[in-house]
DNA sequence: CATTTATTGCAACATAGTTGCAATAATTTA
DNA sequence: TAAATTATTGCAACTATGTTGCAATAAATG
């Protein structure tokens, strides 16, 4: 049988907040929003399991950074693709996922792909004006 | 007056490493081959230094792991361009430049893209047999 | 309400990276 | 070559990030 999932007032905070946000977020940034409610670790955890459960999604930026983002914000609902690009406001600071599919990258003879991650840093529409 | 650069024994011990290396190296394993013989912090003031002084850069990979290659591994010498992706096999851990050019990707209207940071994760041509 | 067991808090640990400062040593200059 | 300059190093101390074990807590189920 598989192991049941539980919702506690925990990790509906750090859901409602992704889900809130506009721009992904550290675990540092969700554990200092949530204040003394919860402690460190099950941050940790509670995000490992969204990511497990297929809500939310880790993204490393290129300085190696962590952030966090539901999965929600980054397809249409229906058909959960996570071959999509993820674009870092230089000025910002800002993390989102854009509606743009990774394009084909031809490797070498032999290499095989599994997965890709793209990271674009620049300026997002907002600051770039 | 621009500072001076001074070629130390720690700082030629960590280039012949990098540049006898067939896959980018993490700090820790720099510091461990370099065993005793430096100090942890010299070993980051040196990957520091040898990126300012364009000799080498840092990769992040998906999983927010930082590594460090020498840029003439990645380029052919002659232009040093760093738009080139990064290949990570998942079975021997290898970190290698490939000298495949990033494709462009087209971003939503008004973004500006600074720059690009595209990692693949899959099996090398020597794991995949 | 009682049972089951997923989740939490806490302490303790491990790794990664940074900073200040005095000591050391690579270059430059005399 | 010896002295002066200052880039580099070692050390201590600190912050940030992430993990693990275990006992206590509290969802879910009936
Ligand atoms: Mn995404
Ligand atoms: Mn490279
Ligand atoms: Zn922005
Ligand atoms: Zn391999």
């Amino acid at each position: 049988m598989t192991k049941q999932v539980r919702n506690t007032a925990a990790k509906t905070a750090v859901m409602e907040m992704l889900s809130q946000s506009s721009t992904a977020l550290s675990h540092g940034e969700i554990y200092q929003s949530l204040a003394e409610t919860c402690d460190r670790v099950t941050v940790y955890r509670i995000l490992d399991r969204l990511i497990e459960e297929g809500v939310a999604h880790r993204i490393a930026l290129s300085d190696g950074t962590v952030k966090y983002a539901l999965c929600e914000q980054c397809g249409d609902g229906h058909h959960h693709a996570h071959s999509h690009l993820h674009f870092n406001c230089v000025l910002c600071g800002g993390v989102s996922c854009l509606e743009v599919e990774i394009p084909h990258v031809q490797l070498p003879r032999k290499y095989k792909m599994h997965d890709v991650s793209l990271v674009v840093n620049g300026l997002c529409a907002a600051c770039n004006s």
